[in-house]
RNA sequence: GGCCCCGUGGUGCAGCGGCCUAGCAUACCAGCUUGUCACGCUGGAGAUCGGGGGUUCGAAUCCCCUCGGGGUCGCCA
């Protein structure tokens, strides 16, 4: 970290530049004042020094250290030493030496910071993004975009040594209506026209394998006008991927490979799974109601509703009734939980989308096929037969000990409640185990699902993903029960990344599009470009695309993902650093033909 | 858009109808301090409790509205 104000960065030196005359600029990180010896932290980008002011041995130097405080930007030379023995300390990098200051120079001083920049504290998000530049100083958040930067340059390397090319695509494209809401942008010179900023490059990466270049891949910047979330953004990065004369295991061994590598070279401490585990979509909902299920614990559902039919409790017979499902999980050890905390499990499944749930508690001793009506608790306690409980617990597998969580509920809500009480419990009963990165690939999605409110098939991932050969004649008969060529990777209950093989027949295409209830016309409005482009020699070709943001995250141990982007907004998608969104001028609104609806025009203060 | 949580000196918390003339820690300021490393000691300054309205003899504490932050469901082809 050598310029021309300094010789040395604070955190590279060592006991081997004992004796050497060094020049250090940084922030005072800490300073400790003994009436005349006063020592001081220096930071820079790359670690902390700790100086020492003696002025019995540079009085001037003595004088610029009594003066300075937290955070202001000092230089200093001085003469690195051994500390004296005793005073070595151990938790810093460079504790065994010390610089004894000769000169010092006060380069910038510094006003009391909002917060602590030198400790590790909770500091309210809408304060950190507002001093974000102060944020991004303390050492976790500094560490985390370091740690991105690494990401990003591993991947680079790692694909362009394997003949990919990073082709960058622009950022004003065409409004595409459909999935995500697109951020428009009015264009001056097309007066009453729009671009749209990219959702992701998805029809570009395409067009390039048209155009020859096999091997893409690009770190992309996307925009969806959506909700957030604490692993959403409004903009965000992608690592895209497309590639040409391929098959499903070519892009999944790409993405195995990669990850693995990143992993182990980035992350060593951290440990995975090889080879990634692959899970069908329909065995991912059957056993975790989730196709991103969390793989670094048990806990799986089992479906119950055979065992059930008859059952006295109405809320059971009557869903089976209505073509629901009874499915529940079994939570080791959880008899012991209080009726409170399983008061707050209801109350937790009703914000997961739940309706409710029943608990059964095993206790006692012995074979659960021996369960006595006194060896099981539960709220419902008299609607449940005996053999009814013992059948349940055995199919699950509970033993005693264990508490059962049943879910009787429409499939889809029973999935969505059960997974959210597995990780809930997970969670509660801490069944996670930190240091293990659970990659898997979930493949054959369904094609399309059929959207209740349009009365139509929507695509699952898009317009363009292959459906597999041998279902193809379903299309016509049975389109809910045609697999798409589309895979997942999921790690740690996250979906990190989507692809699929896309269509390159035109027949098939059309059949999908047909399918889709877009007609020739809007499909000709909407996509024609890529509709001609496929006329001209489109090799078969898939590809895939992960959120970066997400990858960064989890391989750093953060759980949001503001944490490891610079500089992210809130939630309602406002960047209280600059100020964003804001009103403009009257003169740029004219200027790009645009007038304001009555509802828009707020309060100018704002800006 | 629905539901939930939060908003008290600079920061992080406590207080949840009168004992609050709002407490603690830390930061900040001053003085003392030659081996500290979350240095220490002494002293000092600093918030009317996000904003507005209401209930009450009395509100940081209860109610309503509003603003802001966060979580979650919807949404995210």
């Amino acid at each position: 970290m050598r310029t021309s104000l300094k010789s040395h960065g604070c955190g590279e030196l060592r006991a081997e530049h004992d004796g050497q005359e060094v020049t250090l600029a940084g922030w005072v990180h800490r300073r400790r004042d003994h009436g005349s010896l006063i020592f001081i932290d220096l930071r820079d980008h790359d670690g902390i020094a700790q100086v020492v002011f003696n002025p019995k041995e540079a009085e001037e130097a003595h004088r610029v250290a009594s003066d300075v405080r937290n955070e202001y930007v000092i230089q200093v030379k001085g003469r690195v030493a051994r500390r004296p023995p005793g005073t070595e300390n151990r938790n810093m990098a460079t504790g065994e030496i010390e610089v004894h200051a000769q000169s010092a120079t006060l380069l910038s001083p510094s006003k009391t910071p909002p917060f602590y920049i030198n400790e590790e504290t909770e500091v309210d998000d809408l304060l950190r993004l507002h001093y974000r530049y102060l944020d991004l100083r303390r050492e976790r958040m500094h560490r985390n975009i370091v740690f991105r930067h690494k990401v990003v340059q591993f991947i680079r390397n790692f694909l362009s040594e394997r003949g990919f090319v990073e082709v960058e695509t622009p950022i004003l494209i065409k409004s595409t209506p459909e999935g995500a809401r697109d951020y428009l942008v009015p264009s001056r010179v097309n007066p009453g026209r729009f671009y749209a900023l990219p959702q992701s490059p998805q029809q570009l990466k395409q067009l390039l394998m048209v155009a020859g270049f096999e091997r893409y891949f690009q770190i992309a910047r996307c925009f969806r006008d959506e909700d957030l979330r604490a692993d959403r953004q409004p903009e965000f990065t992608q690592l895209d991927i497309e590639m040409s004369f391929i098959d499903e295991e070519d892009m999944l061994k790409l993405m195995e490979d990669l990850h693995t590598a990143m992993v182990e070279t980035l992350r060593p401490d951290l440990r995975l799974t090889k080879p990634f585990p692959r899970l069908a979509y329909a065995e991912a909902m059957r056993r975790f109601g989730s196709d991103k299920p969390d793989l670094r614990y048990g806990m799986e559902l089992v479906d119950v509703s055979d065992l059930l039919a008859e059952s006295e409790f109405s809320v059971f017979r009557d869903t089976l009734a209505a073509g629901g499902v009874v499915r529940g999980i079994c939570v080791p050890g959880g008899a012991g939980l209080s009726r409170r905390q399983i008061d707050e499990l209801t109350e937790f499944v009703k914000t997961v989308g739940g309706k409710g749930l029943v608990s059964i508690g095993l206790t006692g001793e012995g074979p659960v096929e021996k369960l006595t009506a006194d060896d099981f608790h539960s709220p419902v306690h008299r609607y449940l037969r005996l053999e009814e409980v013992r059948a349940i617990a055995v199919r699950i597998g509970a033993g005693r000990g264990d508490l059962l969580i049943i879910v009787a509920d429409q499939e889809g809500r029973a999935s969505q409640a059960l997974d959210g009480l597995r990780r809930e419990m997970a969670r509660r009963l801490n069944l996670i185990d930190e240091g293990f990165l659970a990659f898997c690939f979930i493949t054959d999605f369904p094609l399309v699902e059929w959207n209740e409110a349009e009365e139509r098939w929507d695509a699952v991932h898009h317009p363009f993903t292959s459906p597999k050969e041998e279902d193809v004649p379903l299309m016509d008969s049975d389109p809910g029960r045609v697999r798409a060529r589309a895979y997942d990777l999921v790690c740690n209950g996250w979906e990190i990344a989507g692809g699929s093989i896309r269509i390159h027949r035109r027949d098939v295409q059309e059949k999908m599009f047909s399918l889709l209830r877009i007609a020739p016309a809007e499909a000709q409005e909407r996509f024609g470009h890529m509709l001609e482009a496929f006329e001209y020699g489109a090799p078969p070709h898939g590809g895939i695309a992960t959120g970066l943001d997400r990858t960064v995250m989890l391989l750093a141990g953060e759980r949001d993902i503001r944490e490891v982007i610079a500089f992210p907004k809130t939630k309602t998608a406002a960047d209280p650093l600059f100020g964003a969104p804001s009103t403009v001028s009257e003169a740029q609104l004219k200027e790009l033909h645009i007038a304001l609806r009555p509802e828009a025009s707020i309060s100018k203060e704002s800006s």
